[in-house]
DNA sequence: CTAATAGTGTCTGTCAGACAATATACC
DNA sequence: GGTATATTGTCTGACAGACACTATTAG
């Protein structure tokens, strides 16, 4: 069937900006667009939202329809609306887009929308062409995640459900791009009330004393928050 | 003529929470809708996006239209996008939100769409019934004004081209609604790389030693920040 | 003069960062 | 033992807030 309107038609996206960490480098999980429009191309999992759906919604199913990853028990947050007139060839397309960030243990697995999905470090993404205005994007996903790495607990978000605060300390570094103080990195995290909650395990990295395991202490906001300064 | 579309339609809409430091409070300029959707209700200004026109632009032509106000040299972002799919009984209409500010100076006129535009503070904006879920908008609004003067320049925005010290502090304290130590404050707005930068004039409140008067010294981002306390 | 506000100086507690010292694992 | 990492301790500089003090106007 078909629709009928009196205004031009308006499209509405969404897309995700899906971080983790891997291999000692910031990663964005990006699709080979199957879809006719910019087909081969380089993009951010998205797509429209449907009629009678909430946009988060519509985020995770899209995530999970491209890419086979089921971000439903982590963090999933606004970031922007971009809404150029001629931002998409299609017509007229405003789309949302959200951030996300996942620990490094899923593997994508391909989906019915996309031809392929995989992991990419950010750096290499910002400096390829990626579908549409996913470029800008991304950079508004990756600014985002790093600045709420200061004041919220997003950081564990990164990491499985168990850490060391080496773990968390590593997220930080590859985040931010620039090394921490071990000893000040683990007194502020302690520090910082309701941020992570002591677990009885121990783990060890095979070399060096083993540390003791954290798990999300239940707070968002952190107080007082981890900052940031100037690299040196 | 009409539009066919193999979608139902979705529309685009955005909303301006635009702000204003007027009789020692924080005031928001709402609408009272004259179309046929929720009329004689308070809202927000705001309206359809065209189908060229780009979002920052079709919020302040929106403006413009129903309240008379030119949000031209003024501060003007966005701030978060509402979709849920039932907040507006038209149809699917997502509306992405504009945060504004200006001083006190303009009176709003009440333009085509609108039946009347006025301002009205904050705290009684909340407390009153607003049309769809603009009650929501407006918070994420005030929020979001509160926290960036912490570390921007917003503030300038409140206050005319000219403006002492006082004035922005008065800014702050009707903003975050707490009373700031005027010697620290003035220390820190000065300390403040290129927030404020002199001018030539003194100004006088007609009570006490006259003040030395400033003009945005240029920058967006505040280093170091106006941080805000918890209240005493 | 007094009242009022503008602006400066000083002290103190907190905290980030540098870096030293200790603890506990593996080899 | 030696090495590597975890964790704790110590010092120092920067800075926010409290508050005292000086400066400059009106009346």
């Amino acid at each position: 069937m078909t629709y009928e309107s009196e205004y031009p038609p308006v499209y509405v996206t969404v897309d995700v900006v899906l971080l983790t960490v891997r291999d000692d480098a910031l990663q964005v999980l990006l699709v080979e667009r199957g879809a006719r429009e910019q087909r081969g191309s380089l993009a951010l999992p998205g797509g429209f939202v449907r009629q009678e759906e909430d946009l988060p919604d519509a985020a995770r199913r899209e995530l999970r329809e491209e890419t086979g990853v089921d971000v439903e028990p982590a963090h999933l947050e606004q970031v922007a609306t971009f809404g150029a007139p001629y931002r998409d060839s299609r017509g007229r397309v405003v789309s949302v887009a959200y951030l996300a960030a996942l620990p490094a243990l899923p593997v994508p697995v391909a989906g019915t929308d996309a031809a392929a999905a995989r992991w990419e470090p950010v750096s290499a993404a910002l400096d390829e062409p990626l579908a549409f205005d996913h470029h800008a994007i991304l950079e508004a996903g990756v600014d985002r995640a790093r600045s709420k790495l200061e004041y919220t607990a997003l950081a564990t978000t990164f990491v499985g459900p168990t850490f060391t605060v080496a773990e968390l300390r590593h997220v930080y570094e590859v985040v931010w791009g620039r090394s921490l103080d071990p000893g000040n990195f683990h007194r502020k995290v302690l520090g910082s009330e309701g941020f992570v909650r002591r677990t009885a395990e121990q783990r060890s990295s095979g070399r060096g004393r083993p540390a003791a395991t954290y798990e999300h202490g239940g707070a968002t906001l952190l107080h007082p928050p981890i900052l940031r300064r100037a690299a040196p």
